[in-house]
DNA sequence: TTGTAGGCGTTATCAA
DNA sequence: TTGATAACGCCTACAA
């Protein structure tokens, strides 16, 4: 077959100049080329005729074969569990921004919501030599991190807060984003205030639970287990949750949905019931992504600050990889927004 | 500072084992070792010893060190305009599943939607070294590509189609999409079918609108351009499209939204002017992403196979890169599916 | 089947 | 400042 007419990008063998070749153009050493790529002082007339030659020679200096010198490959590792879940790819977008900014690249990996996967990617990237790795677990033991010691990269968690493993961890002050919404329902004289979580394996869900309880206790409001829902994360578990509670006996006055699609749940399942938001029952969503402009009455909503999650893993891993090491283990916590709009009402 | 109690995956100079290492351990020589890596007979007795060595010293071949002399990295760079857009990341997220298959990782790149970042991150892959390049383009002119000749990689196009340069694409029959629509909407008795699509420009709208036309023709309709809305691929179009179609005198009986967030925007603006579905209007939407559950009533809708796109693609890819050019270049256009549910109406 | 030695493209060391 | 040369970790002739 004739392969002359393919139009591909053109690749190594015949044309790829290397420093070598640089060097013999200028007339110059391979150190004195190298040097100059790397920034030192070189003489004048040196630079010029390296800089000819590079142009000429369309030279393009090889990251990889830099790498078995340097040891540094300029690419982090992001596993996330849904490359398609749009809270987890909306952290991942801004951190691919950030890292760009910094010179890095992102191999990004999916670990299906699979701990199995995860650990097999992890081990992966590490292998590949990755220069630091952002982990979205799906789980909070991460404690096989240790066993993983055939190199030495600084990780960044993210989202959930883990426990049998020291690294730095960038989350959202989940508890007191649900202890805030409570505060506004309180305000506006609920007293049965339900919640949707996940289960209390999930440490989002723990802890926005936390916050719940805490909220209720510091306003003396007694606690109604039927009000607290734990059965996932997911648009089915918020619809679940939903029916359950609008066909209670007492149902609560109000209702707040602890993720996104959770929310999502939620408000099918008021609608299929053809309930009134917020004449029959107040809703407080999670999470201003997507489908905001759709649902009616436009939700008051939970808003965790993905872009600044993404951006602020990705600058205290650029640290890291530094050697910065100041205040290690950080544990970021980044504050929710309560934005009101009309899905709530004063009782 | 003390950072012995620092933990970190290990990493580096210390404690990584070389071929070097485990030839020594195992009392043969390098070339042995690489052998046994790489798959070729060596005597039994060396092989238990070899993997002994291995396991005692945790030896990890190191996949960038092994490039500089095979020229493969198995790494795929992927560009996308947006990585938090769930049509994207969908396939995307298959491509990533496919490729770890067959032992490739994605350096995941988001363009932003700008040519600009776009080209400078194709460049920055490609001098990157990865082993092929799977491009979703935000616009059709990639006649940039024949100017990146440093290397000589497989390209493959996803979603858009493009004219200036010759590459495999992996697309959506687009125009087969809607004329599926069109002929159920006048199957129903629809003659006067509103569609929203974006500008001229885009590639997928083209084609889109293309294929309304086509089957106007066919079944003998006449065109009315009123009907023809082309503001863009986003919520705000969708809705001022919508908005627009129902302040006709003589609005459409039937509309079909040509993606993913026109859809949105189009309920929107339905749900504002609080108009009854398929009763008032018919609707026909496009992609069954995130909202589809919370959309009432369910939408009759068009469906594209973002699964088989990212497997195609990636499969398609992987051909390239092992030297089987059968069939270059490639134009896989795939079938998309209506799924009829009750949102429109026979009049 | 095995060992030896040279090379992949770069950086780092050491004299000059 | 520069040039020559030895690494980095792996693969692959070539010779044994």
């Amino acid at each position: 077959m004739n392969y002359n007419k393919i139009e591909t990008i053109q690749k190594g063998g015949d044309g790829v100049a290397t420093v070598k070749d640089v060097a013999k153009k200028a007339g110059v050493s391979v150190g004195t080329v190298s040097r100059y790529l790397n920034g030192a002082e070189i003489k004048e007339q040196n630079r010029i005729k390296i800089e000819e030659a590079i142009s000429k020679l369309d030279f393009k200096l090889n990251p990889i074969a830099r790498y078995l010198k340097t040891n540094r490959t300029h690419t982090i590792g992001v596993i996330i569990p849904t490359l398609s879940d749009i809270y987890a790819t909306t952290i991942v977008r801004n951190l691919e921004k950030t890292l760009y900014d910094y010179g890095y690249n992102i191999i990004a990996c999916d670990s299906w919501g699979s701990r199995e996967l995860e650990m097999e990617k992890v081990q992966l990237l590490a292998d590949r030599m990755v220069d630091g790795l952002i982990l979205y677990p799906c789980n909070e033991d991460i404690s096989y991190l240790k066993a993983i010691n055939s190199r030495n990269i600084p990780v960044v968690i993210v989202d959930s807060a883990v426990n049998n493993y020291r690294c730095d961890q960038v989350l959202t002050d989940n508890s007191n984003a649900i202890y805030e919404a409570v505060r506004w329902l309180v305000n506006n004289n609920h007293k049965r205030i339900g919640i949707i979580s996940a289960s209390e394996e999930l440490f989002t869900s723990r802890e926005r639970v936390k916050g719940y309880y805490r909220a209720l206790e510091d306003y003396r409001i007694e606690v109604d287990q039927e009000l607290v829902k734990t059965l996932g994360y997911n648009v089915e578990s918020g619809y679940q949750s939903m029916i359950q509670f609008l066909q209670m006996e007492n149902p609560p006055t109000a209702v707040i949905a602890s993720n996104y699609y959770t929310t999502i749940g939620t408000m099918k399942a008021i609608y299929d019931l053809n309930i009134a938001v917020p004449e029959q029952i107040s809703i407080i969503g999670f999470d201003n992504l997507g489908l905001t402009g759709i649902i009616r009455p436009a939700l008051t909503i939970i808003v965790q600050p993905m872009e600044e999650i993404g951006k602020e893993a990705a600058e205290l891993l650029v640290r890291r990889i530094r050697g910065d090491y100041e205040g290690f283990p950080a544990v970021l916590r980044l504050k929710t927004e309560l934005i009101l709009r009309n899905s709530t009402a004063q009782i």
